[in-house]
DNA sequence: TGTACATCAGTGAACGCGCGTTCACTGATGTAC
DNA sequence: TGTACATCAGTGAACGCGCGTTCACTGATGTAC
């Protein structure tokens, strides 16, 4: 009997290094159609960059192999000198989708005071979600319940979650833990309910995003008795 | 040239009145192999008991229309004749949830105290997605965004959002909406990261999901400042 | 109560599609000499 | 510097698969008479 859906050892490998430097990525992103060279150099990074495009357009449901080598201008089968499967692929899409959200949080929350940097990383996070909604869908999708398979997806998202943590700790010590859960819990479900549609249509007005994250975020992780 | 992916105007048969109310509801609930009749007589309601199973058994992109009626114990075609289209059927589903999600809050939270109350509803909000963590997917999927084209969806959705507003602003006349909203994005954040799986396997001792949602929303909704 | 008939919820074959993956190949590249 | 060669990242055809959807059909059902 075959064996059924065997994830071939990945053969990964090691990039031209002689290509790698050189102005292939300071140029333009995509395909140089015409000049576009028989061997690429740097796929690997064209591809994820090419998902990313491809989930902004197309959303979690559109990304395939296929559509994402069309869109780095090369066959569908190119890839696969790249990453092993396309759960490869999407685990690594999500990879950089989790560093890119704690690059983000950690460089842009620097307020002074703790409780405000706490606010700030609120913020942070909705606006990763709401501004690339397919890519933060696919970050927490079904893959992140495999990352024990992804090591570089399950440090990539831990990380980002360390910043949350060390935020929280700043500003409470004793209960630093209970409130970077609490702080990701409640940017996370604002997130997704936005992202979702969810207060579509609802029967009450709502404030811009930014403004009603930090006004819900000030009382969840302030309290209530704060004017 | 031909119209792509055109949905057909639903055929909505008025279900087998003489059947629907006969044994074949209270008898066994899935098909009664020999004795099943030739006109099924209940096929939408068992096609959407069918979904939740194939929902449990297989996952969120486990989910067609043919397993479905597979599930259900009949052709392919057979949904056809109930549903214009697989959305049409995974809108319906995912109506049942919200029903039920509503059914059970407002049936099982009924504390005197109107801060437990709230407690209550968090907490049964995170059990029934864990519960079933692929219907709760499936409910705040990409039709959720679309549930204007699903007026029973949109209906049901925003009635199981009316029990945590009515909690809340029993608990605070004045900011009730604001309560609700962060509830609401509480327990909703708190579901989605437990049934992603986005806790395992982090450096930190996390309590039992029941205890761990009510401490958050303690602190969440009723502030720091209590022991 | 019987009979003829219209209705319509089922069936199963068939359709085209896009998918992930495999494979033999080709030709550009860098290196050993 | 030139040349032979091994490497390997590309190509494009092909595979089987499961999907949503359509269609002509069939036979059980309820009703009019």
């Amino acid at each position: 009997m075959k064996s059924v859906k065997t994830v071939s050892s990945a053969r990964q490998p090691t990039p031209n290094p002689s290509r790698a430097g050189s102005a292939s990525k300071a140029g333009s992103p995509a395909l140089d159609a015409e000049s576009r060279p028989y061997h690429h150099g740097n796929l690997r990074e064209s591809l994820l960059e090419a998902a990313d495009t491809v989930l902004a357009r197309e959303g979690t449901l559109g990304i395939t192999l296929r559509e994402v080598a069309k869109q780095a201008g090369v066959s569908h089968a190119a890839p696969y000198h790249h990453f092993a499967s396309l759960d490869d692929m999407l685990a690594a899409v999500a990879e950089r989708g989790f560093v890119r959200l704690r690059e983000t949080m950690a460089k842009s929350a620097q307020a002074a005071d703790t409780g405000e940097r706490l606010l700030q990383i609120a913020d942070i996070y909705v606006s990763c979600a709401r501004a690339n909604p397919a890519q933060f869908r696919l970050m927490f999708g079904p893959l992140l319940a495999r990352k024990q398979e992804f090591p570089p997806l399950k440090v990539a998202a831990e990380s980002a979650f360390g910043v949350v943590r060390v935020a929280a700790c700043a500003h409470d010590p004793k209960g630093g833990p209970e409130l970077a859960l609490l702080c990701w819990s409640f940017a996370h479900g604002l997130s997704n309910l936005l992202i979702d549609g969810a207060f579509d249509g609802l029967p009450m007005e709502l404030p811009a995003a930014s403004v009603l994250t930090r006004q819900l975020a000030q009382r969840a992780l302030m309290g209530p008795s704060v004017a």
